[in-house]
DNA sequence: CATGGGATTGACT
DNA sequence: GTCAATCCCATGC
């Protein structure tokens, strides 16, 4: 099987679930942007019933890709610096997507680190902003399609999972919509 | 057209 | 624990 081929993906509809629940199967799946990624190990999730979900009032030219087909990517920029990576979830109509918070580093790592200089192993990817510069994923592959674009995910081994507040949001705070990998060493830091 | 906020990180006290 | 950096986009005049 080429390293690339989508033949393995998780395929469109995999995304078509309530996004709760697709927060908490992707613990555990593959994430890569061109070759490089790891194992997805912390997700988030979004709908737009929830106050802090950028879906929350209706469609707008940011976020209706929240809104379309589920299985694209939607990035994110913040702060002014940071780029974010989503996957949008449920059926078109709902918007709904998956934070990506933090993955394991596996493939391509060498990459990784000259991406992120003073990384080490454990802070390559343990944060949303971190892990979007470890893979070199930009604004530009806010849309690409999970199945055939360079960003790919794929089913993995089932793990252990924690839930627990969200992070670094001001509304909505008490949801237990956080997902991460139990005892998982790259999961990103504030665990409540 | 001007303004203000944000799903963060890293550096410093 | 606190704080600045810095830009896209939603909202309002």
């Amino acid at each position: 099987m080429p390293a690339n081929s989508s033949l393995d993906r998780l395929a469109a509809d995999f995304y078509a679930k309530p996004v709760v629940d697709l927060a908490q199967q992707l613990i555990g799946c593959g994430l890569t942007c061109d070759g490089v990624g790891g194992i997805i190990v912390e997700t988030e999730a979004y709908h737009d019933t929830d106050e802090a979900c950028h879906a929350y009032n209706g469609p707008t030219r940011r976020s209706s890709l929240l809104f379309g087909p589920p299985g694209f990517a939607y990035v994110y920029f913040s702060y002014g610096m940071h780029t974010l990576l989503n996957v949008v979830a449920e059926p078109e109509g709902t918007g709904a997507a998956v934070l990506i918070r933090a993955i394991e580093p596996v493939h391509g790592i060498d990459q990784m680190v000259a991406r992120r200089e003073r990384a080490k192993m454990e802070d390559l990817c343990s944060g949303p902003a971190k892990l979007t510069q470890a893979l070199g994923i930009s604004l530009d592959l806010n849309g690409s399609p999970l199945d055939t674009g360079p960003i790919s995910i794929r089913p993995g081994a089932e793990m252990r999972l924690r839930a627990g507040k969200r992070i670094g949001i001001s509304k909505a705070v008490d949801l237990k919509w956080r997902f991460c990998a139990d005892g998982s060493p790259y999961v990103s830091k504030p665990w409540i």
